[in-house]
DNA sequence: GTTCGCATGTAAGTAGTTACATGATTAA
DNA sequence: TTAATCATGTAACTACTTACATGCGAAC
């Protein structure tokens, strides 16, 4: 299960609330998993009692009414997180429900097809450009995440740090491209495919 | 739930039963979605329940001493099917194990990460090419399920039908490409770090 | 005084996995 | 006779989603 390595992930770069936890995940570019913050909350509680974070109750504003929960990993959560990284996992399964839809689009009329491919390629470029300032902000080192998880590390490591973050969020950019001309390639299909359809209904 | 929809696709094709289905799923190189087979048994009895399949109970064997269920599509399911193909989704969220812990490589050795991404390499080659088979299938016609499809629709639609199943798994293929791509990138970046390092430690 | 952002959760439900269980038929 | 393939399921569990619920503090 990833949304625990996750966790134990973001939480090397120093400690963090639940609430900052949720908003590495779904704002900024570094949701390369997403989840909920309920989701969130729940495994966070799991990890503690698992022993692999600990929790610090801090007041939430200076009446001390409320308390928020501080996370930070153990010895254990460290230690899980390094086995997590060595550790060669089976590959994904595919589950990708534009393709399977894309298999069935005979069924639908040419405008709908187009506005299908046109939302795929729409989304795909914003991601494209959001990982590419993901990617920027990365190789200057202006990424909160990043410059905490720096502060904490020895200086030469830092050059492997930064080089391999890139290149993750440079493979996501790649295959935002990809997509992209995907559905570029699938708005020049059925372009071909009504012209044919019409030149064949009426032949000269 | 995208697991409904694939099951009323492939039984556009004409009846089948529940492990014929199961296999389209897991064998062949359609399964764009994954599903196990209690899944996939459960899911049916679900669509029939909503009356979007019906089951014709046949024998198994001359003896009879058991059943199977092969399935059809009710006009309701034709119609849900239609619906389907037409709706524009939610684009699908981010949840990827290798870039997620790729972005966390500077935690393994050199060797560990090389053997990473050379299994992330041969995972997408092998898939590369297995798309590629299904391309060319597809193209020359000559998959089973194609040609059920072909033959319960009209000539005239023939093209079509193709052209959009290979333009779905031509996706595929240059999407496993990229990946290819990527991890061979990666394995450059690995011995750049370490050839970097080398030369830290030891200049000339 | 009300809206926005901070902050944390529960509860109910759906989707998907893994292990277990059974038994028929076919080909070597 | 034994192994493979056909064929269908249940049960327990994990992962994830959606809706609901609460309350503080700051700014306008």
């Amino acid at each position: 299960m990833s949304l625990s390595h996750a966790l134990l992930a973001l939480l090397d770069a120093g400690e963090m609330t639940g609430y900052e936890l949720a908003k590495q995940f779904d704002q900024s570019a570094d949701r390369v998993w997403h989840a909920t913050h309920p989701q969130i909350y729940t495994e966070l509680r799991r990890l503690e009692s698992a022993g692999l974070v600990t929790a610090r109750e801090l007041p939430r504003g200076p009446k001390a009414k409320a308390v928020k929960r501080a996370y930070a990993l153990t010895e254990a959560g460290s230690a899980e997180l390094l086995r997590w990284v060595a550790e060669i996992e089976p590959p994904q399964r595919v589950r990708d429900v534009a393709c399977l839809k894309a298999t069935y689009f005979e069924y639908a009329d040419p405008g709908t097809v187009r506005r299908q491919f046109e939302s795929h390629r729409d989304h795909f470029r914003e991601q494209q450009q959001r990982w590419e300032r993901h990617v920027e902000q990365l190789r200057t080192r202006r990424t909160e995440l990043l410059s905490r998880r720096l502060a904490v590390a020895p200086q030469e490591d830092h050059e492997t740090i930064v080089a391999y973050k890139v290149h993750a969020y440079q493979g996501l950019v790649e295959r935002a491209r990809t997509e992209v001309a995907w559905a570029e390639r699938g708005l020049a299909l059925v372009d071909e495919l009504e012209a044919q359809r019409r030149s064949r209904r009426a032949p000269r």
